[in-house]
DNA sequence: ATGAAAGCGCTAACAG
DNA sequence: CTGTTAGCGCTTTCAT
């Protein structure tokens, strides 16, 4: 591993020179760069992350806290957030949180605290005042995606909207009786994402001068399985049954299409369903759906992130900037068969 | 953020020995030990990662490769090996080769030969000579988790043997017309799952005197969707039909259940199908399938890593350590009904 | 068991 | 535009 003192001697320059050509600070004259690169190359040089680090205080590395890793709504931001900072040229250092509340604590007092990062991404983190308050400490460019956070540049959908564009959907297709399989309180955790999807589609539904029936509210874990428990006990009653079911997840959503299936329901003929997410699955399965773009909102977060990191290089975003969706009408929503 | 002298002034030692007490490397007496801490707790000092791993030459980081990241399979591994490296202090450091020939070129030669990661796990990549030369290079510990790997330590399910297992289950219940969905060239890259997976079926048919019939052998892509596109063609003729499907996967597994229920085939009465993975969702829809528990292969991989990186800590492993699976027969597989 | 001091490899003033 | 030089904040001999 040769070092930059190497290079220096090879391209017949100071080492300050070497640093300046090839990270692009300073300037160099055309001539002397291009020899100082292909000096660089031709030994193979690559400069030491943590010397560079330990001068400059920068890291070109970014810090990424997830909630969990295994669920294709994160693993999908993350996919976004890991090409767009490769193509920066920045490292992404992963802290998943799904270990529990030690794991937790240490996360955000001790590993993210060593100065190996210059910046943080907070995934759908609902973080405590006192984490924040810890990662403020930092001084260093934060943006969160998920829902604002005090103080944090922050990228969201709104998912009152977003709920009540699913919802008015139904009622547009001329549905009644509308069902909702919601988060549960476990999720309440992340932004109250629970209860916003729950009162846009309320909202949708008041709207249409329909009374929101409690009964016609299930909630659920977000899994296929769990839309499906839910669905089974929406739909049992044949005469209460409603004609729709605006799920808060297409995975849900799915788990309520296949117990439909079970029940002998011909979905949209008996029962029209739609989700959110815009889920990889979703076509396949026919499913209507608000589409969310999560890889783009990976990118989008990092782009933000480079504007904090490269002052100038853009304009500042607003603090909260909301996130394009998109209603995707596919065959599993139409309007309601009327009994003769 | 205090240094390390301000640590060493409030204890009233020298840093040296605060480096010493913090980090467990050096003999220092248990009465000054505790003095360091106290000092270094109430100052909230931490560790600066680039100054330490300048001075010591170890970063306390891993850089993990993968080829995506939003596949079950993947994310849980990651999941797995994230838990596990936070668990003994150490970072991991993402990399996602999803982008292309130009990014996985740049990450293993630019962002892994910056003395970044202390280590390498490279999950299901099977790297080519250059890339394995220029991590060899770096006289750092490699594992790998999916296949073997010249000259380095590898975990790995055994291919060959897991389809035997699927497929001797079938073979088992009486099934002689035997498919098999696997997987398309374009996986062949990742250490020739595709080949060994159905040299497996092919061993266990003919073990049971059965010539395999390449009618009944269809590549897809290990997605749902691909699964039930090639069932559906598997499927078409009612008399060649087989009575039972092996699938590489348990996507393709579950998009084989879904194209028999829609040609209006019963499973298991019509059709017995058993997949590999022990997917989350398998439960759900009752898949047979030979599970191979990516988290645990996870954990693994961290422990071997750690094994290199800590020389003692235990007994070193053997080249290619085969790792467990486990056939969980559900209710997708039954004996074949004889027509009368 | 502890301290003094020499770097680790690079960057950023400061000069010129 | 380029060179000189003083650190960045730790770890690790080498003494004692």
């Amino acid at each position: 591993m040769p070092g930059i003192d190497a290079v220096a001697r090879l391209a017949g320059v100071s080492t300050a020179t070497v640093s300046r050509a090839l990270s692009g600070n300073g300037h160099v004259s055309p001539a002397t760069r291009i020899r100082v690169h292909d000096a660089a190359r031709a030994l193979g040089y690559v400069v030491s992350s943590p010397a560079s680090s330990l001068a400059s205080g920068r890291t070109k590395n970014i810090g990424v806290v997830v909630p969990f890793l295994n669920r294709w709504f994160y693993s999908t931001v993350l996919e976004g957030t890991g090409a767009a900072l490769l193509r920066n040229g920045y490292d992404l250092t992963l802290y998943g949180l799904a270990g529990g509340a030690d794991e937790r604590r240490s996360v955000f007092e001790h590993f993210l605290l060593r100065k190996r990062v210059d910046a943080v991404l907070a995934l759908t983190i609902e973080l405590t005042e006192r984490e924040l308050q810890s990662l403020l400490d930092l001084q260093k460019p934060i943006v969160g995606i998920g829902g604002p956070l005090a103080g944090v540049q922050t990228l969201s959908i709104d998912d009152v909207a977003v709920a009540r564009l699913a919802t008015a959907h139904l009622v547009s297709l001329g549905h009644c009786r509308i069902g909702m399989i919601g988060g549960d309180s476990g999720f309440e955790l992340d932004f109250h994402l629970p209860t916003n999807r729950r009162a846009g589609y309320e909202d949708a539904l008041r709207q249409a001068g329909i009374e929101p029936d409690p009964q016609l509210f299930r909630p659920a874990d977000f899994t296929i399985t769990g839309g499906y428990q839910a669905a089974r006990r929406l739909l049992e009653h044949p005469d209460t049954r409603p004609t729709a079911i605006f799920a808060a997840s297409d995975e849900m959503a799915l788990g309520c299409m296949l117990a439909a299936r079970d029940l002998g329901l011909d979905v949209p003929h008996d029962l029209s369903v739609v989700g959110i997410d815009g889920h990889e699955y979703a076509e396949f399965f026919g499913l209507t759906t608000v589409a969310q773009f999560p890889a783009q909102q990976g990118e989008r977060a990092v782009e933000m992130l480079l504007d904090q990191l490269h002052p100038g290089r853009r304009e500042p975003a607003p603090t909260n900037t909301p996130l394009p969706v998109e209603l995707i009408a596919r065959t599993s929503t139409a309007p309601p068969t009327r009994l003769a």
